[in-house]
DNA sequence: CTACATGCAAATGCTTTGCAACCTA
DNA sequence: TAGGTTGCAAAGCATTTGCATGTAG
């Protein structure tokens, strides 16, 4: 059911998983490019992506669906929300425990089949809001 | 203060906006070219692209923040959440009131100086849902 | 007149894909 | 050895930008 493919477990596989658990941040494709290199220095950007893509699908990662026109990756699977620096585009998880009964109090007023939601928090990071000393642009 | 610049009503603009205030959907800058060009053949994608940026600063319109890979904007200014529909991208509005706690909730275990929030459901549109039959990809 | 705005085309940024060579099970 | 996987390069797609020309105020 989750798993139609047979999936193989290849070194590159491998040091993507690893870099991205070890990392703990929410980094883009790119972000983990450049750390796996170190280790594989041959390995294509493209692999980077195909593999992410193959590691939410197994289960292993998630991929977050934040606004932005960056995707990034969560080495933490559990549903969790987010908070995003508008200006330098950091994500820090938000915490804050899941709201169960959102989707409930939808669900009488909307034609959609509801499968989930997403919140996410917009801000400045303490790195950001020393720089603009305050929110205006 | 919030017009910098001195704005100019072009034809273009206008037609932008009561194009886009018609639809009374959530359209794409792709979307909206479409429609505006039936009224104005030789305008240009970036021209549209360039004014729903300057409509949208001018407190015109909303630009969305939602999931997924494409911009949508609203001709509802108002602050509102949105359902999008995960496999043809439909966006309506998710009749829920605004959740105005939030923010303080998150206040005291953030380093981050909160701005905002976008909340967004993840779901089915009526069509696509007839068409699967089931959520199961 | 003079900024701001437009059309056009080229450029950008992120992501995906085709393909031959290469591995893993 | 069969079929998933890789590296590489090219393509894709949404959006942005440079520039000469056009136009609103």
């Amino acid at each position: 059911m989750f798993q139609e493919k047979n999936r193989r477990i290849t070194k590159q596989r491998q040091v993507i998983l690893e870099e991205l658990r070890q990392l703990k941040t929410h980094p883009s494709a790119d972000e983990i490019y450049k750390v796996v290199r170190r280790r594989l220095p041959r390995i294509s950007l493209g692999t980077v992506y195909r593999n992410l893509e193959v590691l939410a699908k197994m289960g292993e990662i998630q991929k977050l669906e934040l606004s932005g026109s960056i995707k990034r990756y969560d080495w933490n699977t559990n549903k969790h929300y987010h908070i995003r620096c508008v200006r330098c585009d950091r994500v820090d998880d938000a915490p804050i425990a899941p709201l169960k009964q959102l989707e409930g109090e939808l669900y009488e007023s909307t034609v959609f089949e509801i499968i989930g939601h997403n919140l996410e928090f917009i801000g400045l990071c303490p790195e950001c809001s020393k720089k603009i000393g305050t929110i205006d642009h």
